[in-house]
DNA sequence: GCTAGTAGGTACCAATTCGTAACTCATGGA
DNA sequence: TCCATGAGTTACGAATTGGTACCTACTAGC
């Protein structure tokens, strides 16, 4: 799947993060998480309602790579119609707290920035 | 630069990391991150030296990304030849926590598959 | 008999991404 | 005179990505 990747030499060694980073990026895994993280185990469709915009091609995709990865595990029951259920592994939860401190981090940031704005709004208001 | 993330509705308000995330994602972005974080400030030539592989182009995509989003600063010498220096901004050291914790959770992580590994590999020699 | 819902799979298509190779500018050295 | 250096920029081209539309199987409801 990521075959681009086969690159690096001794440089690999030293980011064992890259790998989770790849995992977590792609513009929907982080909604797929949050979304299993605070409304927890879900079905298929629901999943996809709450992301909404998301196709379901994606979704399957997006949700194979991360069983793969054994962040997420995917329960199968063969009913008619059949019920898929996903949840947060073991391994799904021990990024809460990253993602949590990411969360807070990026929410400081976009204070931040928007005071930042303001002060400059403000600023050009009073040079008029 | 990211034209297709204009879809989300209210979904957006509730990942904020998704903004960060998407920052430190790209083949490249922890190297240099990682590099600049180790190693400190650094001119263009030698942090493209360490990354090795990649190409004069994603070095100054990437460093321009990183410098829009204030993560990293970019020191300017009109000498000849020029010298750019690069180094983290406060808030690129801000990332230091949660970079720290992204590597040991994945150090672990393959720690724990390489054990598992072992013991299939194991298994599978006891087995014949 | 027709449609809707569940959980996807598949084919095709357009856009984006990333790498490679060549070019820039000014100077100092062989 | 030609080449190398530092820090890029530009053009081109191939591969990957992600979206849309359509297909599956099965059954319950109208």
């Amino acid at each position: 799947m990521d075959a681009k990747q086969i690159h690096h030499g001794k440089e690999s060694a030293s980011c064992p993060m890259d790998f989770i980073l790849r995992m977590l990026m792609g513009p929907w895994t982080t909604y797929i998480l949050y979304n299993l993280k605070t409304h927890g185990p879900q079905r298929f469709g629901e999943l996809k309602r709450r992301v909404a915009s998301i196709s379901a091609k994606m979704l399957t995709e997006r949700l194979r790579t991360l069983e793969g990865a054994a962040l997420v595990r995917r329960d199968y029951e063969a009913t008619i119609p059949p019920k898929v259920t996903y949840s947060l592994t073991q391994r799904g939860h021990e990024l809460d707290d990253v993602l949590g401190k990411l969360a807070e981090i990026g929410m400081r940031w976009e204070a931040e920035d928007a005071a930042l704005r303001a002060a400059r709004a403000a600023e050009l208001k009073a040079a008029e």
